[in-house]
DNA sequence: CTGTTAGCGCTTTCAC
DNA sequence: GTGAAAGCGCTAACAG
């Protein structure tokens, strides 16, 4: 016969029992030195009253929240989704809360975000890919414990990332394989850790292969922006096209599809990411795989263990997978 | 220079400006009481000391934590995600924080991540489209102030839902115009609020064209079980099917196209809540549109509004939109 | 084993 | 206008 009313506090607990607050807050925290007659008779009361230790008090004198904060740059993104997905039951299964925070893609507000959520947190997983340098490394020490995703730093804050560069260059190889010279990029945000990683990989296929034409197109992040760089991609006469992500390839695809190009026939286009619904496509796109929720799970991991000290978290690097499926094929022309 | 380190306390700053804990907590709170120049001074050790008031002992003894939790049944899903999208930029327009709690399809578990989640915030936005009635009724008291969504109860509660009853009732008129009389339901999860708003319509529409086939066919809520009932769909010779919504919707165009089966021509599909992908699959998905993200952003004001206690918030419904896209046509048998 | 006493860091009467 | 003191609900020495 619980009554939901009015919360009952630690003190109406004691009375109700006649014992002391020390003697019931032991007995809820499953202290064994209380004699366990009396324990049970607390327990009694405790459950009879509907009582439920404060979090907020016990996180005050305790100094853990048994919260963390995820800040991410846009909740509408699928990879970033993922990613909370991954974190939020990793951190569910050790009796964590999550606390999230979504810049919306407003960098002038990630650093707010983060610290204000820090604050009430443990702990901070920071997902910031456009935050610049300097930036970042003013704001690090300021959050820790803090764990960053898709993005290293210094070896002091561990890193849960993909490893980009290898994933496009694997991309591009299979282009390349397929027997296309001439090959666009559209890049994405420029300032982007990601983008960064990509274009080194660009690089480092341009010295192995002087001869393959690699054409760098501007380009967003999302459906819209692929949309709007068929043109470009059609004017630049390239037999292939490395999207940024899956999102831009999709736009891209949609939009080509539309005036007829056939794809890959005409046109082989590549995404990144494999979000669920890249294989939906048709054709299925060609992409490379990150593992997004597992990065999540793995950020988690390594807050987690610095939280409870056991270890210094390692930095973790994922190696996507290339996943061929219907976009891309032997050029035609 | 601020020093980053073991964060400042109201007591060092009152210690370093020379004056009571009272007059800071009053200038940090822009109490109009305080001599304007003490107020200036106390700012400036404030800053110099990066001195932020904890927002763990401000929620103890306010009684309020600025933040309200959310639980979903599932974050992998497009319309959660896109809830808690919305839900998560209102929240953060008057400055309030999202405690987010991912059930993982466990419905035994919602009652609990609930109520836990509950405790640590302000108010809770419950979005349990499974959970059974009785449970339900027995949850809402505990966790005060609730808003529901994508489902009533009683009018006690604030609650904001599509009103998906009519949402399919437009989507099987849209059908049967176009001619079909033969029309397959892919039912989702049986015991589900927005499936027995779906099934009054279904039956609504029985009433009115007993002439039409409407065939209930079981499926899951996702791609995999849309793939997987291709052959009971093809089986029911239906020319027309209602997919519980878009992901199972595309998990059923993927493999009754790869049977060589042609949609709309020898199949008409559609499906519901209009996901963001929903118009970038071949052909784009007729479907109805679910404002996902409006409803996270209405629950977010309605909890808002019982928060601040300036009105009793009311429940809200919207009206999906049907929209036609090329997976819908009219029956070539 | 159990109770008493300090706080955790802050806000808020209540006096001066 | 400003300070002293009480207390939000709980835990953790510290005594018995």
């Amino acid at each position: 016969m619980a009554r939901a009313t009015a919360k009952a506090t630690i003190t109406d607990v004691a009375k109700h029992a006649g014992v002391s607050l020390s003697t019931v807050s032991r007995v809820m925290n499953g202290n064994p030195s209380v004699d366990p007659a009396l324990a049970e008779r607390v327990r009694g009361v405790a459950t009879e009253l509907g009582y439920t230790a404060s979090p907020l008090a016990r996180s005050l004198v305790l100094g853990r929240t048994q919260t963390v904060a995820v800040v991410v740059p846009d909740l509408g993104n699928p990879t970033f989704q993922a990613v909370l997905r991954g974190l939020s039951r990793a951190a569910a299964t050790d009796g964590y809360h999550v606390l999230i925070a979504d810049s919306a893609e407003q960098v002038a507000e990630e650093r707010l975000l983060a610290v204000e959520t820090r604050r009430r947190t443990d702990g901070l997983i920071l997902c910031a890919p456009r935050m610049p340098d300097d930036e970042l490394a003013m704001l690090l020490p300021e959050v820790r414990p803090v764990v960053l995703v898709n993005r290293g730093m210094d070896a002091a804050v561990p890193s849960i990332a993909a490893d980009y560069a290898t994933a496009l260059r694997g991309l591009i190889d299979h282009l390349y394989s397929l027997g296309h010279r001439r090959i666009a990029y559209l890049a994405g945000v420029a300032r982007s850790a990601s983008n960064t990683a990509r274009l080194a990989a660009l690089s480092g296929f341009r010295a192995a292969h002087p001869e393959v034409e690699l054409i760098e197109l501007a380009s967003g992040v999302d459906f819209d922006s692929g949309a709007a760089a068929a043109d470009a991609v059609l004017g630049s006469r390239a037999t292939a096209v490395l999207a940024f992500n899956d999102l831009v390839a999709m736009g891209l695809l949609s939009a080509v599809s539309d005036r007829g190009i056939r794809v890959p026939d005409d046109l082989s286009i590549t995404g990144f990411d494999d979000i669920p619904f890249a294989r939906y496509t048709s054709p299925p796109l060609t992409t490379a795989s990150v593992p997004a929720a597992d990065l999540g799970a793995l950020a988690w991991q390594a807050l987690h263990a610095t939280l409870t000290g056991e270890e210094a978290a390692a930095s973790v690097r994922l190696e996507p997978e290339v996943v061929v499926r219907g976009s891309t094929g032997p050029p035609t022309s």
